[in-house]
This record gives C-alpha cells, sequence and structure tokens, in this order.
DNA sequence: AATGAATGAGTCTTCATTCAT
DNA sequence: GATGAATGAAGACTCATTCAT
C-alpha cells in the first residue's frame, strides 16, 4: 500500500516538474498534486529534490526497460538498435511529460541530479560501443564518439520536448539511427537497416 | 568609468557563478565579491538572472571574436575551421571560469537563459553549414547534422568543465576537429587537414 | 480553530496600527505581536495592506452591528439616530485604537483601503437621507448635505482619536446630534430630540 | 538665483506628488523632474518630506492671498466670504495639481504634514467665525460649527480632485456658499448673498 | 500513519541619504 | 555649487521543513 501511495505521488510529480519546470515546483505543489499532506510527502522522499531523483529514476528504469526488451526481439546488433531505438522514440512521443523531466528538468535539479543524468548518458554510451566489435580493421573512430551520439541524441529530444513538438519525436527514427549506425556500418548498411525497421515513422521523417 | 566598473562586476560574477553555480549564488555573494553595494548592483543590472544574461553575452562575444580572428587568418574552408577550433579550445582552457558559465550555468539561469543558449549554438551550427558547400554530389547529410556536432561539442566542453579537467581541453582538437570536418570531407582528408594544424595539441589527444 | 487564531492576530494588528500608524508598521511588527512566524501571517492574508483591510472590516461591521441594534430599539426616525449615535460614540469611546484604524489609518493604506473608506462613508450617508422623507415641502436641502455631515462628523472624530482625546468622544453626542438633525427638523425640534437621549453626554458637552 | 532654482524645483514637486501620490514618489523622481542633482535637492530641503511641507506651504500661502485679495473687495461680510470662495474655487480649478498636494497628498506625509493639515483647516475654521458676530440673540450654535464646516468643504473638494473632477470645482460655489453661510444668515439671506455673485457658477450649480 | 498549521531563515529589491570629485 | 555614483539599512515575501495532534 505504502509503495502504492509513494508511486502516485511519483506520477504526480512527474506531471508537474514537466509543466512548471523543477524550480518553480514547490513542495505545496507536490502534495496539492498528488493530494496528500505535506508530512506524508517528507516520509516518501526526504526532500524535493529527493523526489525528482527518485522520479528520474523510475522514468529511466521504465525506458530502459522499454530499450532492452525490444532489443531482446532482434537478432543482429544493428536490428537490436533499430528496434530498441524506435520503441524509445515511441514511448517518449507517449511519455513527453516523463521524458521531459529525466532529459530537462533533471538538468536543474541540483549536482546530485546532474551527475546522474551524466551517468544515464555514459550508460547508454557504454552500450553503443557494441558497435564497435563488427568494425573493420582500417575503420578508427574517435573515443568519444559515443558519448558525442548519444548527448546529440539527448539534445535533439531535449529540443522537442522544450518546444513542445513532442508528437514529432517518433519520426526521428530514420535521422536517429543513421547518426547512431553510420560511423559503424557505414552510410549503406546503416540506410539499408533502418529501412527493414519502422516504414511508417521513416516516411515521416 | 561607470562601464569599467560594470566589467568588473562582470568578472567577479563570472568567477563566482562559476564556482557557486547560478542558484546557489545570491545577489550578496555577487556584490560581496564584487565589492561593491547591493544598491550598485540593482544600478548595473536589473537582477540576478539580468546579470548572468550579461556576463555570458560579453563571454559569448568573446568567444566569437577569438574565432573569427582566427578564422580570418586561414584560406580555405578547412583551414578556417581548424584555426577556429584550435584558438577557441586554447582561449576555454585558459578561460575555464568564464566558459563554465557560458556553457554550463546558463543552462539554469531561467527560460531566457536557456533560450540564448540555444541560440548561441545555433547560430555556430549555422556557421557550420558552409561546409556543405563543397560536398560531392552523392554525399547527403542529415538535416540537422551540424546541429548535433555543434551539441555533441558543447556537451563534451561542459563534461570537461564540470569535471574540473579543464586543462584537458585544448588536447580535443583532434578529436573535435575530426568529428567536424569528417562528414563534409571524409575521413582521410579530414585527417590531413588536421594535421596540418596544432600538431601539440593533437599528439596529446 | 484557525478563525480563532486570526481574530487573534487581527486584535493584534489593529493595536500596532492605530499605535505606530500603517504605513509605518512593518509585517515583522505585526508578527511579532501576534506571537506569530511571517509565514503564518501570510498563511492568514496576502500581505500587510490586505490585513488592514480584513481589519477594518470587522470594526466596520461591529460598528454598524452596534449602530443598527441601538436604532431598532428606537420608534420614530429622530430617536433612531439618537440611540445610534449615541451607542456608537459610546462604543468610540470604548474601543478607540479599533476607531482610530477605521477612521485614520485606512486613508494612508493605498487605493483600495481609501476606496472602502470612502464607501463606509457613502452608506452611512445613505442611512441618513431617510431624514429626507418627513420634509416640510418649502424646505430644500443641498444635494450632497449627508456626505457633508457624515464626512464633517468623521473628521471631528479623526481630530479626537488623533490627539489622544478619545474619552471625551461620547460627550459629543449634543452636539453632533444637532448637526444631524437640524437641517431635518430645524433647531427646537431637533434640540428636543436630543434632549430626550443621553442625557449624561449632553450635559458634558 | 538659488531662489529662483529652489522655486522651480518645488513647481516640480508639485507635479509629480500630485501625479504619482507622496508615498510612490521617489526622490529620484523628483530630482529627474526638476533636473537637477540629488545633491542640489539635498541643498535646498532636508529630506522628502520637508520638500512636501514646503510645496503646501507655497501652495497655502497663494491660496490664501488669493482669498485674502478677494474678500478685501467686499463690504460686507457675506459679500468677503463670497469672493473669497469663489475666486479660491476659480483659483483650484486652474491648478487641480498643486489643490490635490495640498489637500490629497499632504496627508500621506507623515505626522508632521498631518499637523500642518490640520492647522491649515483651523485657521480657516478661526476666519469664519467672524460670522458669529452680527447673530441674533436667540441663535446658538454649535462649537465645532466652522470647523465641520471647512471640513466638509475640504473633503468635498478632496472627492472632487481625487475623481478627476477639478474642472467641476467652481461649479460648487452656489452650494458651499450656501454650506457656509446659512447658518449665520439663515438660507433665505444666505441665497440672496450668495445669488449677488458668481451668476455664472450658480446656475451651473 | 497521516495531517497541515506553524515556523523563520533566507532572498530579492527599493530608496533615502551621503560624500568624493 | 553642483553632481550622481555608491551605499546599506530595511522591508516584503517565499517556501522547505518540522512536529504536535
Amino acid at each position: 500500500m505504502e509503495e502504492h501511495q509513494r508511486a502516485r505521488v511519483l506520477d504526480a510529480a512527474i506531471t508537474i516538474f514537466a509543466e512548471q519546470g523543477y524550480p518553480a515546483t514547490t513542495v505545496d505543489d507536490l502534495v496539492a498534486a498528488a493530494k496528500i499532506g505535506v508530512g506524508s510527502f517528507y516520509g516518501f522522499f526526504s526532500g524535493k529534490e529527493q523526489c525528482l531523483l527518485a522520479a528520474c529514476e523510475r522514468i529511466i528504469d521504465e525506458a530502459r526497460s522499454v530499450v532492452v526488451a525490444a532489443a531482446s526481439e532482434g537478432t543482429s546488433w544493428p536490428d537490436q538498435v533499430c528496434l530498441g531505438l524506435g520503441r524509445l522514440l515511441n514511448w517518449i512521443g507517449a511519455e513527453p511529460l516523463a521524458a521531459r523531466v529525466a532529459l530537462v528538468e533533471i538538468q536543474t535539479g541540483g549536482a546530485e541530479a546532474i551527475a546522474r543524468y551524466e551517468e544515464t548518458l555514459t550508460t547508454a554510451a557504454r552500450a553503443l560501443e557494441r558497435g564497435r566489435e563488427s568494425l573493420p580493421r582500417d575503420r578508427r573512430l574517435p573515443d568519444s564518439l559515443e558519448e558525442t551520439t548519444v548527448n546529440g541524441i539527448a539534445w535533439l529530444l531535449h529540443r522537442r520536448l522544450t518546444m513542445g513538438e513532442s508528437e514529432s519525436i517518433p519520426q526521428l527514427f530514420g535521422e536517429l539511427g543513421e547518426m547512431i549506425l553510420e560511423p559503424y556500418l557505414g552510410e549503406a548498411r546503416a540506410t539499408k537497416a533502418i529501412a527493414r525497421h519502422a516504414p511508417i515513422e521513416h516516411r515521416g521523417s
């Protein structure tokens, strides 16, 4: 029961953080939206920042599981990337508020929140490094390629989310897929891999 | 005299903003550091946020003029890019506090500050589009390439700045240079262009 | 409970406003006198001015009910006027602080407060217009008679209150009564009506 | 020269005080309007309140001399009253800003200013007491008649000035004249005295 | 376990006044 | 004599957090 209560508070917090921005949100806003008392809030979280952190954690966990589940359906690495990316973008399109919190608001949540954000991006970058395994001998990639890619993507999403264009996010599939795969596969193979997936979104891009 | 005074306040503000972070900085911190009265502060700026904005404006102007001056020494476009990038990285290495304010703290400075930040990156992205002019017919680039590149670079810098590794920033020249030029020139020509410049930094990367 | 608390704050506020004057009173003075925290104060009132307004409203309500109750005991209109006036003056003599706030301090409380003050006087003036009903045909009275009368009285009270002569206020009964009634009844009848009431105060005037 | 300068500052101050209200006026507003430096301002007046006081003094002196000059043209006391009142109302209609400062703003100028205001009204009331000299034996008037009358008039003017209806002030001549004279002369003679003067304004009232 | 009334430290901001030039 | 840059005391108000019920 208690856990369920906490989850409800988190839901409310995500909505409020996304709508008003983290700094502009007061604890009172949060408890009003969650329909609990201030005391209860401090029972669940040790403060406003911890609440943001918990919200982000839940959002990222959910996003991660979406990606992992999708990737497990693929056989080759490029397929896994495409599936994961596609589903992730769809999920973001469906949950723009949550995405906004985990990608935008977290950056205004103080030192620890920023650290978590960067950690998340780093983890994502690590995951992409698998693409290097099947690289032709002569192909050398910059050390920070994955980090740059991931951050580039995060920024593109950030932008759409900030500008209220979240419905268009799934349509980024083609562009982002190529951005990820091209360095490892070259343009031709990357394009082909992408074409195999997400015909709908690709058309739109 | 008045202008000089204001510049001094800006200097102090940049240091404080960089060291404590914008949200954690109070107007009192600012006036204490600048050794002026609160009243004077409000004579110069209409508030804390405007002060941050003014600081960023000055920083960005300075950075821009460093880049422009450097680029004007080059003949070909790749040369201009290399010169501009190299000097910019050196400047950042020499002024890490200023860079931190304009790249990191600005993002916590409220809506207008964020808008300015994105504007700056967009301007930089626009400048890189010149690389498309001499592109081979068959080479097609994603629309958002430059924005992604610029943001990826900003993020890399952001990261070093945040982690206190600002001295290593000039050494990113090789990596960043390739990241910029490769899509337009291909790997071979990009590497060559970079090798012509900044031999010292390249070795370090 | 909350309502009772708010009433206590209002009591304290009336004392402080009357003693120091509205403009010279700070929110800190108020909370110190009421023995509450600043936060609580802002829970009760949205600011200093609203607190003054609330205080005046309560005072005026109370004064009005004193007058209405007294008037209801009278039969003829002149009797009602005398009863109402007498009790009002006694009440003011007993609550000089409250009277001062509602008559004096309210005039320094900003636009809204002044509007309320004038509104109150206008209402009182309206009430006096009933005296015109039984006027002899040939008697014509200036349009603004009641307003002038009411304001003249307010000003006399203002004066005594300001000069700390509040104990003498009930003794104004004879004078004020005549001032009110004479235009409608003529001197003779006015004097007689007054003589029927408040023998004690009349003697003192 | 210095005196002339000071007068200019006073002129500017009257305008500003009337337009923005005394409390809302800052010393900066004043010096900006008078086109002098802050230092000079403090050379002329020891502070904002003294400036208001000086302004009121000048205004009242001028108003008084208008009345005195007018009254000196009359022969009988009622004539003198009518002439003085008529010219005063015309003057107020012509100088609403000054009148506003001396009648309205002065009341928000702190203890001393209020004292001056009341003093002025008291002086005016004293002047009216001359009307009692030729009173029929049996006619007894309330002690505070003149104060009440004067204040009633002040309040009527206050009201028009506050509501921006200053042009209509000269038209109050008939009403105010009767209010002053009636208690001493009775209605019939009062009306006749008034009719002899200010035919134009009387029609409008 | 839940509540929300109460707190008060901390912030921004204004503005009358001073004084070196 | 005039200037206006500089001052900083003072005030209104917010909001994260506590704790008695």
